[in-house]
DNA sequence: GAATTATGCAACCCCCCAGTTGCCTAACCC
DNA sequence: GGGTTAGGCAACTGGGGGGTTGCATAATTC
């Protein structure tokens, strides 16, 4: 990994919209908040936390899991859950390059006032 | 602004789900690219750049503008919309502190793997 | 092996979202 | 002022998201 890869803001933007879209949710935020800062949980542990049914629980973590967020394995009768950092390490690079487009541009805009 | 503060993890969560929601559709992601890096656009201006009508563009438009993402303002018939950077940056730093929490809860474990 | 626990699957409800079409108003241009 | 352009408002549709209940099944436990 020695030459850096510039990322374009229009790379990808099916999935990126998908993590977005797995992150726009107090459940799912807190679900990530959880699973972020703990052991690998069961379903029903993580249902525990939370004043909704497990089955509601089971389908937030469908969709952090399809959006790669976390990753589940079979251990005995219980499936886990893991964080995975990648998916939202790529958007912070993401809303990094916004923000930097954002700040090029501003500027070429202020200096241009001030001509 | 010379103390600095600690974001938690938890912190707005409302809000945050709803900058995250805004961003997960493709549509107003590239709405947000377009916004970004040029000056303020009018409806129709970035109606034409897409292959939606007028009125999809102007509710996608609707959904940024309560999120904060962008905002508007009148300028005779034409209704200009602009990029807003601090609930992007908001969401950057919350992700800085879903990385950095996910480090330390790995170097944990890893340590006492070890043990 | 009988009770308990963890989960999967399916059906159902409600509501919001994405997108469209149709129509109406206001501003601009000559 | 008449045509054109920018936009708002409302109604409608299709589909999927969030949530629930009910039931079936596999693994655990004693």
């Amino acid at each position: 990994m020695s030459r850096k890869i510039r990322k374009r803001i229009s790379a990808k933007p099916k999935a990126k919209a998908r993590v977005f879209a797995a992150l726009g949710d107090k459940t799912r935020l807190a679900l990530v908040a959880r699973v972020c800062s703990g052991e690998a949980a069961s379903i029903s542990q993580l249902a525990d936390d939370s004043k909704l049914t497990r089955q509601a629980i089971t389908k937030h973590l469908g969709v952090l899991e399809r959006a790669g967020i976390v990753s589940s394995s079979q251990s005995g009768r219980e499936r886990l859950f893991r964080f995975e950092p990648e998916p939202l390490e790529e958007l912070q690079q993401y809303l990094a390059s916004v923000s930097k487009q954002w700040d090029q541009t501003s500027a070429r805009r202020k200096s241009r006032e001030q001509h």
